[in-house]
DNA sequence: ATTGTCGTCT
């Protein structure tokens, strides 16, 4: 058969076969190549190996890395073995660049290394470079260096080695090592700058310097490279003059700014550079559109994100693996399932399983769709998801996001078991999987568990990401109820950021310890953190939950003054519960009328709460009405004022409140209580018998009530029937939920142990009353939390001193 | 032949 001569191939032609419908815009191509790749794989497979036409083969292989499939390009080089050929020092550099654009790992790295050895090419200087090149992108930086310092032994490194090697400590986040070596390196051209630029953190003034006398700012990948660093240091301002004043700008420098402008918060303008894009005509690319997505997603904007989604569609652009997962993640920030289950859809068809495809970009998409799916609460869609991939398959971030979706929408109980499975099959946790492993934690206030997790942490270092795990301890020790613990986890901590003073400050105002939540407010700024607004969110907490009323009236007076916060809604809200709490509502309803802002529902909310609480039915009935003309829809409302009539005895208007709820389709949320004992996490209903100790658990309860009434507790019937709901049955005092648990805790726990019980709601006056007498007769330190607070019984008293 | 810019998840 005759093949056409390497240097010039003329078109190998076959009568039998139509050529293929080439694309317009290609014409070139079209008249030099026709399907080069397909008529000179048919004829390769064909024909003995032989030296002389190694061209082809490497020629086929470069063409399919130009097309953007390294995979591809290694199935390649895979059959060439198979059909005995022997690769030569042109084909490795293509090969191992294929397998550097790889995302998955660098085994097949390694054995093209091994390769390179045994046929004896590991002299020659191109394939050296590819080599430090690839280790640099799998992030093998021992090897990369190992290869380079050969290569400087042999003195053979040239420019290219060196930029390589800078490349290589540029991207494994070791921007210091990155910029050592661009020095040593002594001759710099534009890949060098382009290398380097990214490993400029702090603003890589001298370099953009350099560039500018150097003329080399005239490449269009420097000034790229420019606008991105400046981009990604926030200084927008600077990324901006540069990209103003480029001659020559390609898509990329577009994306760099349009990017630039929504990851630094400035995200209209960002809108503004891409609606510029439009008019300008200009082809977006996949990135263009990923990053726009993406921009609105990350603000939890995610049926905007949509609408770009179905515009980027409509403009025929092909979506890709980064644009879906940043759209399902803008579907999950808002639980919008339906979207959701399109991309799905339209993954299945487009994405997933592709020949050529990439199992490790697969993998990426099928993580999102169960992020997605858990976080619209559709779990058995999610877990048979997460089930359907393989065990090989599934990374670190599928086991967390299952984890996660568990431990923050649905059953905690479920992550625990989850996160053993995935020990048991030894996957490896991050601390992210932690994170929501002391989520589920926190949620059940399962200590023991927690404590268990702190254990592994402490095994298993989690260096650099120690600080983030260090504050979600602190968190979980906080709503676990062992704030001390937290106390001493903050103390321990080598670094600490905003969040770990925060996260402290926070348990403590949750224990009603308001004094040393302040002298944390205040060593806060002594560490040079400045107070923002969630600060003073969490200050005025404290002061409100430990009745603090004269210094949280102080702080709230001065937030604005002298810190520069500017007091919204949230802040209002605190101040209400504040005064609220102390009785003083009048005080409260003129904050209210005074404030700048349209209060919000919460606020009227929190005044009805203390309206309740006081007993002033007439200022409630007004609050309640304002309250419900802004949210009909929240059964808290009508429950507040149901109670507050029943407490009033005012019985028909608690009917009237139960109709009204029953014709809007309201029902009242279930009181649920649970509690740690010995055999695990109990829970309990209002009324509850399903426990098998049910019987013991009454009985203990009914002992327990004769033995506080002797010592002065008398039943608050208004809170008796307060509850009282026309369908539910049995809602009697001794059956409260939190009752039931403490009695199942009592009946569980060795004496002289702490009883831990969460509560879904605000737990009810009556029970708190008689927890605090039961704490004086039991040998148990009782710690109660519910919705708003902790209450920790000891021995006859409470820890919130009334202000629950 | 080899080194180069922009977008993603927990």
């Amino acid at each position: 058969m005759q093949v056409p001569h390497p240097i010039q191939p003329s078109p190998p032609t076959n009568p039998h076969k139509r050529p293929h419908p080439q694309p317009h815009h290609q014409p070139h191509l079209h008249l030099h190549f026709p399907q080069l790749p397909h008529h000179a794989l048919q004829l390769l497979t064909h024909l003995p190996p032989s030296p002389s036409l190694l061209f082809w083969w490497n020629r086929l292989i470069r063409t399919a890395l130009r097309d953007a499939a390294p995979r591809k390009a290694l199935n390649l080089y895979k059959q060439m073995l198979c059909l005995g050929w022997n690769p030569d020092h042109y084909t490795y550099p293509f090969v191992l660049k294929a397998s550097g654009e790889l995302p998955t790992s660098s085994c097949v790295g390694f054995s093209l290394h091994s390769h390179v050895c045994v046929n004896g090419y590991e002299s020659n200087v191109f394939v050296s470079n590819a080599l430090v090149a690839m280790y640099g992108k799998c992030g093998v930086l021992g090897d990369a260096r190992k290869v380079f310092d050969e290569m400087s032994q042999r003195g053979v490194c040239d420019g290219v080695s060196w930029n390589s090697i800078v490349s290589a400590y540029a991207r494994n986040g070791e921007p210091g090592a990155a910029l050592g070596m661009f020095v040593l390196g002594g001759e710099v051209d534009a890949v060098s700058l382009v290398n380097v630029l990214p490993a400029c953190a702090s603003g890589g003034k001298e370099v953009h310097g350099y560039a500018l006398r150097s003329g080399l700012v005239e490449d269009v990948y420097v000034g790229n490279a420019v606008v991105d660093m400046y981009a990604k240091c926030g200084m927008m301002g600077e990324a901006k003059k540069v990209f103003e004043g480029m001659e020559v700008k390609d898509l990329v420098t577009w994306n760099a700014m349009v990017t630039g402008f929504s990851q630094s918060g400035e995200f209209d303008d960002a809108l503004v550079l891409f609606e510029k894009m439009w008019e300008n005509e200009i082809e977006l690319n996949v990135v263009t559109w990923s990053s726009v997505i993406s921009g609105y997603a990350q603000r939890g904007l995610g049926f905007e994100a949509m609408d770009i989604f179905r515009k980027m569609i409509l403009s025929r652009s092909a979506p890709n693996v980064v644009t879906l997962v940043s759209l399902l993640s803008g579907c999950a920030a808002v639980g919008a399932l339906i979207q959701g289950r399109e991309i799905h859809g339209y993954a299945i068809k487009h994405m997933l399983n592709r020949p050529y495809g990439d199992l490790g970009e697969d993998i990426k998409v099928q993580n999102a769709l169960i992020d997605m799916y858990a976080k619209c609460k559709s779990f058995d869609t999610a877990h048979s998801l997460f089930n359907s991939v393989l065990p090989e398959e599934r990374d670190v971030v599928t086991w967390t996001v299952m984890i996660g979706g568990y431990a923050q929408h649905g059953d905690a109980n479920e992550s625990f078991k989850l996160f053993s499975l995935m020990l048991q099959l030894a996957y490896i946790p991050n601390a992210f999987t932690i994170s929501c492993c002391l989520v589920a934690c926190a949620r059940l206030s399962a200590l023991r568990f927690g404590k268990q997790i702190h254990a592994y942490v402490i095994r298993n270092r989690f260096e650099s990401a120690m600080l983030f795990v260090a504050n979600c301890l602190i968190d979980m020790y906080s709503k676990c109820g062992d704030v001390d613990t937290a106390r001493y986890v903050f103390n321990s901590m080598v670094q600490k950021n905003f969040i770990s003073w925060t996260s402290l400050m926070t348990g403590y105002g949750m224990h009603g310890r308001g004094e040393e939540a302040l002298q944390i407010f205040d060593r806060m700024q002594e560490a040079g953190f400045a107070p923002d607004g969630v600060t003073f969110v969490v200050v005025l907490y404290a002061c409100s939950h430990s009745g603090m009323v004269y210094r949280g009236i102080k702080y709230f007076q001065t937030m604005q003054r002298e810190y520069g916060v500017i007091q919204g809604a949230e802040h209002y809200a605190c101040m209400v519960d504040l005064l609220g709490r102390a009785g003083r509502l009048n005080e409260a309803l003129d904050l209210i009328k005074g404030m700048p802002i349209e209060p919000s529902p919460i606020v009227w909310f929190t005044l009805l709460s203390a309206c309740r609480t006081h007993g002033n039915v007439e200022l409630g009935e007004y609050v309640a009405g304002r309250l419900l003309d802004l949210e009909s829809q929240n059964d808290g409302s009508y429950t507040l004022l149901s109670n507050m009539y029943a407490n009033a005895g005012r019985w028909k208007d608690v009917a009237r409140v139960r109709s009204l709820m029953r014709s809007a389709g309201i029902r009242k949320r279930p009181g649920c209580s649970w509690v740690q004992a010995k055999k695990g996490t109990a829970s309990f209903f209002v009324g509850d018998r399903s426990n098998p100790q049910s019987q013991e658990i009454y009985e203990l309860l009914a002992d327990l009530i004769q033995r506080i009434k002797v010592l002065g507790y008398v039943p608050e019937t208004s809170f008796a029937l307060h509850d009282v709901d026309d369908e539910e049955k049995g809602d009697l005092l001794s059956e409260h939920s939190e009752k039931l648990a403490l009695a199942y805790g009592i009946l569980n726990s060795a004496p002289g142990t702490p009883i831990r019980i969460t509560k879904n709601l605000r737990v009810c006056g009556d029970c708190h009353s008689a927890f605090t007498f039961i704490s004086q007769i039991v040998d148990h330190e009782i710690i109660l939390r519910d919705s708003s607070r902790f209450h920790h019984f000891k021995k006859g008293s409470c820890s919130c001193r009334g202000y629950w």
